[in-house]
DNA sequence: CTACCTCTTAGCGTATACACTAACTCGCCA
DNA sequence: TGGCGAGTTAGTGTATACGCTAAGAGGTAG
């Protein structure tokens, strides 16, 4: 594996769970330094994250982790139910309806509420069934687009994490979607899906305005405290 | 300017003119060379390239430039019609009315088929209101998105260019939805941008009928001819 | 004559040196 | 004492050198 690809790795990974906060500096020889390469590759993985929105340019001269707000969350899902609302419609025009049923079971069967195991296991099933929705429309425009949205989807999702209602409630809508594609209802999924976008999205805003910033670095910008 | 900015501007220029053919080799010494920069500003203009999927890499050591064929303008369509219908939807809600209003008496005054000049200031036109769209939307991550789309739009835009009693229908499904926004007719919005991305499609599916392969090099594949 | 192996070469990935620019600090002048 | 200007420094942008890998060509053996 490339050095730019370990260091962007990990350097998305460490901005998804938060360990880079956003405003903190990505200087290139910090990066390079800290993460074991040279300049060459850190900068290409520090360019990378701007182009994919999670870090952006201050001044020409320093780039920072991109802040992440209630306001990116809504935004977020603005996108999400353009895009997901139509790739659920479209996939159950063109599906495979086998691989859809095999999905609804494996919903109907998760029990992620029940501890830390078991709700790892579920964000692999979604995982897989976004796999499985991406096949199916197999349009890779679509699938570039969802995945830019699920790259910055991933640093709300820790959010609603520790929900176990909410987890419970996430798994029978996931299962209505895969069995509205499995049955060729496009309607139906786009519905289940809009619906499911809709509680999922409530659920990540209570969370955080019952743990506001400051509890959590994630609106924070440690800059602004040198700029008053 | 940057030098890397330079090199990814005009790369991309000549890949959206087509006159980088889809399949043509980017190598980095031999586009470095060619404008008149080193390879590490060549190398990420590739880069940059590549991440948006105008090009794509064939082996670890080859990056061609993408094919463009007509599944993939109807890929395209499918996301445009995800996102545009959503955010014409949007800024209806959103947006205030006197942009969209002073949009729709432009459209109205615009007479493309009258030439390359009226043409060109047609297209600058619609460039407006994509910005307007995207002002109103409010929405960094839709606004990335539909960037990406359109980058790549404009392989296949020309392909109709020259079809005027296109143009000339254009130009009023633009004013509908123009008037529709500015009316706070989101519904309408949506539903005349349908109106307008399935005629659209369905124009330029039949220039590249009329005009197959090999009059234009659009999904030629130039290395193909080496692998029998 | 064909197929496989080896050697050569071209091009990429990484590291690093050089240059330029912007920002910060220190000093001077008002 | 405050503001402006010059010098220094830190960090980016670009160029280039080095090493490695993969692909192709040529030779030899079957």
């Amino acid at each position: 594996m490339r050095a730019s690809d370990r260091a962007y790795a990990r350097l998305l990974d460490e901005i998804q769970r938060g360990v880079l906060a956003p405003g903190t500096v990505l200087g290139e020889v910090e990066q390079a330094a800290r993460l074991g390469v040279s300049r060459t590759p850190a900068r290409e993985a520090i360019g990378r994250l701007t182009a994919a929105g999670l870090a952006h340019q201050l001044s020409p001269r320093v780039t920072v982790v991109s802040a992440f707000s209630a306001d990116d969350v809504r935004s977020l899902f603005e996108v999400r139910r353009a895009l997901e609302e139509n790739s659920a419609r479209l996939a159950a025009a063109k599906s495979n309806p086998a691989v859809f049923s095999e999905l609804a079971a494996a919903f109907a069967a998760a029990h992620p509420e029940n501890g830390e195991v078991e709700a790892d296991a579920y964000y692999e099933l979604i995982a897989r069934f976004d796999a499985a929705l991406d096949e199916a429309v197999a349009n890779p425009y679509f699938t570039n687009a969802l995945r830019t949205i699920r790259t910055h989807l991933a640093r709300a999702r820790r959010l609603a994490r520790d929900n176990r209602a909410r987890l419970r409630a996430s798994v029978a809508e996931h299962r209505l979607i895969a069995e509205a594609i499995a049955a060729g209802d496009g309607e139906l999924a786009a519905h289940a899906t809009h619906v499911h976008l809709h509680n999922a999205l409530a659920a990540i805003l209570t969370s955080l305005a019952a743990a506001p910033a400051g509890s959590e670095p994630l609106t924070q910008d440690p800059l602004s405290e040198g700029t008053p």
